[in-house]
RNA sequence: GUGAAUGUAGUUCAGUUGGUUAGAAUGCCAGAUUGUGAUUCUGGAGGUCGCGGGUUCGAGUCCCGUCUUUCACCCCA
């Protein structure tokens, strides 16, 4: 018999790694819901056609394919099998794939759904997304996304509101420091334009992207390679090396960008969702306008986010942008424009074990462990565990005859914070000894004083 | 997808130039303790050394393959 074992990249999540799990999609879903967002749940397969083209080229290589069912290869044609060249049977043998993400198949629900909408469509979305990627610590080929995407309004209010909810989730996970990096499609264009990369905008926006991890001359390198001139060189990194506020920033490439419309559009988004983020009296703090920003997803159009945890070796936690003609690309003849972001669970777990930031009580099962020293005190006991749990206090009884010691280990197992030892003399007095099991400490109390006292 | 490192009790790790029966700490189980846990003491269980092949009188140790995890590239939550 062989060991069992998981495919490469997944992971079963026990009951001690699910407490804490829940606790950041707990915190998560009620933010998305306190800002009027509405479920959604989309399958995990899709037609592999809703899937590919919308992630650029190494997009569609990282998709994970669904062989079809049946004799697959019954039509495909001798001449093909032939050359041996797996890409070119690809969609001859396969036309379903899983999902990449959460946006492409929620364009795919508006369009498919568009009688029954309501624009602005607000909607979330917590589920599983596939990968193909190799994995690394924080990679994963299976995680879950948590999406928020607003369709139907160009308003940069929801980009303002993506801004607020990072925020709160955050500090409801008392994460502190972090950086939300917003920048702008429009100033990335106006770069390309100033510097006269226009028409090799891939490679510049995806080497600059990468400006704060390898550093000035990596890049420079890898843009000459690619036929960049010196002096287009330097003029990008005179502009990527702006220091100083948000406001000075944007009056230095204003400066840059008097004959770049695209520039200037960017700039204007910004300067708007800055503006009505002081009308929500919202400070900035944790806000960075970052110019070097790029992000691969090809299908963003406007504002562009990512949210890094500092001193933790995980890489972005969230990422969103704005994307104007993503539900064309299903036919759709209206340019929706759209706004979302999404928040990665597993890598928000990994900063948090690294950082120890998971507080004691998400990790609390029953807050109360009833004990007994006999059958007779067991039986006395369910009347008191009734009597918990009707006021909703979760908690649970030894189910079965065994010594004290092993009674209260169980508790430390499952981190049960409290203790109710029943004996005779309890079921006599009907006064109950509740035990603090971090202090070590009890009294004997009433039931009634009891769940006054931890509910 | 390209290149590299790693794997030894449940966990974290020792293990000499290849040499008898592979160790420690911690955790686990039982007892010291017949109304009270994480301290202390005593005893016990637990390993086909990731898996498969090879070299050798002999392999945890060397070689090849494979899988896992990790790192860099690519890309990204």
């Amino acid at each position: 018999m062989e060991k069992p074992s998981l495919p490469k990249g997944t992971r079963d999540f026990g009951p001690a790694m699910m407490a804490k799990r829940q606790f950041i999609f707990n915190n998560i879903r009620t933010v998305f819901q306190k800002f009027g967002f509405l479920p959604l749940e989309t399958p995990a397969m899709e037609n592999l056609s809703t899937l590919t083209g919308k992630y650029g080229e190494e997009g569609d290589q990282l998709l994970f394919k669904i062989l079809n069912s049946g004799d697959f290869l019954k039509d495909v044609e001798d001449i093909k099998l032939q050359t041996k060249n797996s890409k070119s049977i690809t969609f001859d043998i396969s036309e379903k794939g899983l999902r990449y993400d959460l946006t492409v198949p929620f364009a795919r629900y508006v369009v498919m759904n568009r009688h029954e909408i309501s624009f602005p469509f607000k909607r979330y979305q917590i589920q599983p997304v596939w990968r193909a990627d190799r994995p690394q610590k924080g990679r994963y080929r299976e995680f879950y996304q948590c999406d928020a995407d607003v369709v139907g309004t160009n308003s940069l209010l929801c980009e303002a509101e993506i801004i607020l909810m990072i925020k709160e989730v955050f500090k409801g996970l008392n994460i502190q420091d972090y950086a939300i990096k917003i920048n702008h499609r429009g100033i990335l264009s106006g770069i390309a334009e100033v510097i006269g990369g226009k028409g090799n905008e891939t490679a510049l926006f995806v080497a600059i992207d990468k400006l704060d991890k390898v550093g000035e001359d990596k890049v420079r390198e890898e843009l000459q390679a690619k036929g960049f001139t010196a002096e287009s060189l330097n003029l990008l990194f005179n502009i990527l090396n702006v220091k100083g506020s948000i406001v000075n920033k944007m009056a230095f490439l204003a400066t840059k960008f008097e004959t770049s419309t695209e520039g200037q559009r960017g700039l204007r988004d910004l300067k708007e969702v800055f503006n009505i983020l002081e009308d929500y009296n919202a400070s900035q703090d944790n806000v960075e306008f970052d110019v070097s920003l790029a992000r691969g997803l090809s299908y963003y159009t406007g504002c562009i986010f990512e949210v890094k945890i500092n001193n933790v070796s995980i890489g972005s936690v969230s990422g969103g942008g704005r994307y104007d003609n993503l539900t064309q690309t299903f036919g759709d003849k209206e340019n929706l424009s759209g706004v979302g972001f999404s928040f990665g669970v597993d890598r928000i777990y990994d900063a948090m074990e690294e950082l120890g930031l998971f507080p004691k009580e998400a990790q609390v099962s029953s807050k109360v462990l009833v004990c007994h020293f006999d059958e007779e005190s067991m039986r006395y006991g369910l009347g008191i565990l009734k009597a918990l749990r009707d006021v909703g206090i979760s908690s649970e009884i030894y189910p079965d005859q065994v010594k004290i010691k092993k009674q209260l280990d169980y508790a430390n197992k499952k981190m049960i914070p409290y203790t109710i030892v029943i004996g005779s003399d309890e079921v006599k007095s009907g006064l109950l000894p509740l035990k603090d099991m971090e202090r070590g400490e009890q009294a004997k109390i009433s039931l009634e004083e009891i769940i006054q006292k931890i509910k």
